[in-house]
RNA sequence: GGAGAUGUACUCAAGUGGUGAAGAGGUUCCCCUGCUAAGGGAAUAGGUCGGGAAACCGGCGCGGAGGUUCAAAUCCUCUCAUCUCCGCCA
C-alpha cells in the first residue's frame, strides 16, 4: 500500500516514479477523493463532538433535577444525522483503501527502465555455462529415466503440472530442501515451519490479495488459500504488532510447498519441473530497520546466492526493470541458474525489498526507545525454489553415461555420490 | 463436532447504561537513607485519524464487526482467539 502523507506531500515524484512501470494508476482523482473525505470527516466528528458534550451534561442536569427533554430531543435528531452521514463516511473510506491498495509500490531510483524481462539489468555472473563432452538431455528425460520423476502418476493422481518424485528423486528434493535450511539457519536465521493455507486478512497484508485471487487456489466453503509462497505466513508473523527496534533485524527462513494456478502459462515450461501447480521452496525473510534495508537486500541475495555457489551451479544476478517488478516490490534482484535444456539462465530465486509497502498493509511497526511506531521494512527471497534446483542439479552434473554426480554437499544428505 | 468459561494497559485486575475506564504489581523519575533493602512521592490506556507553525484541540479505541439507546466496557446479534470438559483422530 503506498503512503497516503507520502502521495500528499510528494505528489509529482510518486507519479513521475509510478509511470516507470507502465499502465494506468489514475492518480488525479486521488486529491479529489481525499479532500472529499476530509470534508466528510470534520462534518462528522464535530457532530459527535456535540453529541460527547452533551452526554456529559444529560447526568449533571438529571441531578440537578432539571429537565433533560429538550436536549435530548436534539441529541435524537443529531444522532440521525450522524447515522446518516456514516455510509457516506464508510463509502469514501472504501474508496480511498481501494485506490490505494491499487496502486503498486515506488520502484526504487536504480531500477532500470523497461517493459519485460528482455529490459532486465545484469549485475554479475559466477561460474560458466557448464560445458558437456556430449549431448546434454533435459531433466524431465533424465529424471524419468532414472526413475526419480513420474509424471504420470502425478497427472493420473491430480492432472497436468503436478509431479511425483520417485526413489532417490524424492530424497533429492529432501535432501536440497534440508540442506538449505541448515545452511540458512547455520546463518541467522531462525527455522519456521508455518501452515500453509492463509486465511484472506493474510493474504491481503503480503499483497497478493485483493489483486491476485485468479491466480491462487482457494478452498471453496472456507477463507482458506493454499499459499502461493512462503512468505505469505511467515511475513505475517508480524502482522499487527510493534516490534522492539532492538529485535530487528528478524530473520526467518522456512520451506513450505508453493501452490500456484499459473493461469495465464498454458503450453509454457509443460515438461519437468519448471512450472507446477505445487512446488517446494525455501524462503528466507527479514524484517528490518529502514535506514538499512538495502543493505539488507544485498545481504540477502549474497545468503541465496550462497546456497548456489556452495551446489556449484553457474548462475547470474539480474535487476528486474521496472515493468518486470512486482507490484509490492521496490526492488528486485533476481537470481538465474543455468539451465542447459534451455540454453539460458532460468529463474531459480527472487529477493526483493517491499520496503514498506507490506508493512503498511500488515501493520508491522517498530518502535525505538521513546520513539514514535514506524513502519518495518521486509524482505525476502526464495532461498531457493527447490524443484528447479533440482532440475538444475540433473541437468548440470550429469554424465556421459546418463547417471548424475551428486554435488559434495548434499552427498551426505543423499547418502550415495551418484544417481544411476 | 458438542458443552461451558474467558477476552479491559507491560502483567494481574475492578468496573451490568451516564461527568475524566478503579486498584495493585512492574517500569521510569524524584525524595529519604553512609551504601543496599525497606519506605515516601510523582508519572505511566497504548495506538491511530483529522485540524493547527506550535502549544494544543477534537474523533475513534475495553478481542473484532454490527445493532439497541439521547448516551454502551456494560444490553442484544454475529464473529475471532484462548482455556476446561466430552467426542473423534494422526
Amino acid at each position: 500500500m503506498q503512503d497516503i502523507r507520502n502521495l500528499r506531500e510528494n505528489f509529482e515524484a510518486t507519479k513521475a516514479a509510478l509511470a516507470k512501470r507502465g499502465g494506468e494508476y489514475n492518480l488525479e482523482q486521488f486529491a479529489e477523493i481525499d479532500k472529499r473525505r476530509k470534508e466528510l470527516l470534520q462534518k462528522s466528528e464535530e457532530m459527535k463532538a456535540r453529541q460527547n458534550a452533551a452526554s456529559k451534561q444529560i447526568p449533571l442536569l438529571k441531578k440537578e433535577g432539571k429537565s433533560t427533554d429538550a436536549l435530548m430531543a436534539e441529541m435524537k435528531e443529531l444522532s440521525e444525522a450522524v447515522k446518516a452521514l456514516e455510509p457516506d463516511v464508510r463509502a469514501i473510506d472504501e474508496e480511498l483503501e481501494s485506490f490505494l491498495m491499487g496502486l503498486p509500490n515506488t520502484p526504487h531510483p536504480s531500477t532500470p527502465e523497461g517493459q519485460t524481462d528482455a529490459d532486465n539489468l545484469e549485475i554479475r555472473k559466477w561460474g560458466e555455462p557448464t560445458a558437456f563432452g556430449f549431448e546434454p538431455q533435459p531433466h524431465w528425460d533424465l529424471g524419468e529415466a532414472l526413475g526419480m520423476l513420474d509424471p504420470a502418476a502425478a497427472a493420473k493422481i491430480a492432472g497436468a503440472r503436478f509431479m511425483l518424485f520417485r526413489g532417490l528423486g524424492a530424497r533429492l528434493e529432501r535432501a536440497i530442501a534440508s540442506f538449505m535450511l541448515d545452511t540458512h539457519s547455520s546463518r541467522g536465521y531462525t527455522e519456521v515451519a508455518p501452515p500453509f493455507l492463509a486465511h484472506r486478512r493474510s493474504m491481503t497484508g503480503t499483497g497478493q490479495l485483493p489483486k491476485f485471487e485468479e491466480d491462487m487456489f482457494h478452498i471453496s466453503d472456507t477463507d482458506f488459500f493454499l499459499i502461493p509462497t512462503a512468505e505469505v505466513p511467515v511475513t505475517n508473523i508480524h502482522r499487527e504488532e510493534i516490534l522492539d527496534a532492538a529485535q530487528l533485524p528478524i530473520k526467518y527462513c522456512a520451506y513450505s510447498p508453493s501452490f500456484r494456478k499459473e493461469g495465464g502459462s498454458a503450453g509454457r515450461d509443460t515438461r519437468g519441473l519448471i512450472r507446477l501447480h505445487q512446488f517446494d521452496k525455501v524462503e528466507i525473510v527479514k524484517f528490518v530497520h529502514p535506514d538499512n534495508s538495502y543493505a539488507e537486500l544485498e545481504s540477502l541475495t549474497a545468503d541465496a546466492e550462497h546456497i548456489l555457489q556452495l551446489l556449484k551451479l553457474p548462475y547470474r544476478c539480474v535487476q528486474l526493470c521496472a515493468g518486470d517488478l512486482g507490484v509490492a516490490g521496490a526492488k528486485t534482484y533476481d537470481l538465474e541458474v543455468w539451465m542447459p535444456s534451455y540454453n539460458r539462465y532460468v529463474e531459480i530465486s527472487s529477493c526483493t525489498n517491499f520496503e514498506a509497502y507490506q508493512a503498511r498493509r500488515a501493520n508491522i511497526r517498530f518502535k525505538e526507545k521513546d520513539g514514535k511506531p514506524a513502519f518495518a521494512h521486509t524482505l525476502n527471497g526464495s532461498g531457493l525454489a527447490v524443484g528447479r534446483t533440482a532440475a538444475a542439479i540433473i541437468e548440470n552434473y550429469q554424465q556421459a553415461d546418463g547417471s548424475i554426480k551428486v554435488p559434495d554437499v548434499l552427498v551426505p544428505y543423499m547418502g550415495v555420490e551418484f544417481i544411476r
